[in-house]
DNA sequence: TTAATCGGCGATTAACTTAGTCTTCGATTG
DNA sequence: CAATCGAAGACTAAGTTAATCGCCGATTAA
């Protein structure tokens, strides 16, 4: 049980969209060249973050992505939740409405069943601390953690590349 | 991306070992019935239960299974664990250090991801609240929910096939 | 205008996982 | 000794994941 590795590839790639300005965007070529991922998958990964709203295509040569919104405005869950869907983790398929009791005195009060409702409480904890972290905090944490020398190099990348 | 159905198993069935004294056990045909689980599957579960050392089986006729612990001392996350294993939620394939700037720059300080960082740490504030809520506290919160006739149904249940 | 380059999308695939069964075994009971 | 239980492993069918391929429409530059 995992989240599936588009959530890696996803996070990874945004950051290095978050100073794209608003009139340009990479391609994803480049992104996948850059990261050494697959490049038609990649192309995938970017379909759900378009379709969630986080980043918007710019079809034609010399198009690519970039950001639908303030870096500021896009949480890690969001990005989770474009590639993962909103299902929760915990998987409840209602077994308690098929038990013996339940078979016997047929009609009950549809009740919630408490082992689910504690799942969900606990995944909402995980939730609320991906939804308090967003990709400007993420290129912050970036630049204290990084290298100046590595962050430029970065940059410069994928600068030279869309020229 | 989803928690197997054995986590939703496990956690019905351990409710009804909660109460079952130290020299007494309920069978996974019970178990099965009760519940309109298919049997051997179940059996699967508590294989995994039983490796973790949160229940104990009794084998030979009129065997089954038992806490190996107080109920007090189980929590939901020793389950969760118990059959979905260790590994976090979110899977990083250590991407960064397949880039084009580390294949570059060869020899770099092994560095940890933020953003995996990032995630581990949200996943583990679902994890401390799991740990926090025990299979006696659930009996608790199952007492003040459910109505007392449905309790008692579900213990004469077990105790009568057990004799 | 036209060829090359991009993203969008759907079909397809191979490998893997999940949920579940079957069968054989060893221990216990009566 | 036979019936009943759990333990364990082989097996299977269905579903999912990661990835590829091919075709389309939009865009750009020659
Ligand atoms: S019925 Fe699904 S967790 Fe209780
Ligand atoms: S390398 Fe895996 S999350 Fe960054």
């Amino acid at each position: 049980m995992q989240y599936s590795v588009g959530v890696e590839y996803a996070l990874h790639c945004l950051v290095y969209l978050i100073d794209v300005p608003s009139n340009d965007s990479i391609g994803i070529k480049n992104l996948a060249e850059f990261q050494g991922l697959p490049e038609t998958f990649l192309s995938k990964v970017f379909g759900k973050l378009s379709k969630a709203g986080i980043v918007s295509s710019v079809p034609g040569v010399k198009g690519g992505y970039r950001l639908s919104k303030s870096p500021e405005d896009i949480s890690f869950w969001d990005v989770i939740e474009a590639i993962e869907g909103p299902n929760p983790i915990f998987q409840c398929k209602n077994i308690k409405e098929n038990g013996y009791l339940y078979r016997k005195n047929c009609c009950q009060a549809p009740s919630f069943c408490t082992i689910n409702l504690v799942m969900l409480s606990a995944e909402e904890k995980m939730r609320d601390d991906l939804r308090s972290k967003s990709l400007s905090w993420l290129n912050e944490e970036l630049d204290s953690v990084l290298s100046k020398q590595i962050r430029e190099d970065t940059r410069k990348y994928f600068s030279k590349s869309n020229t």
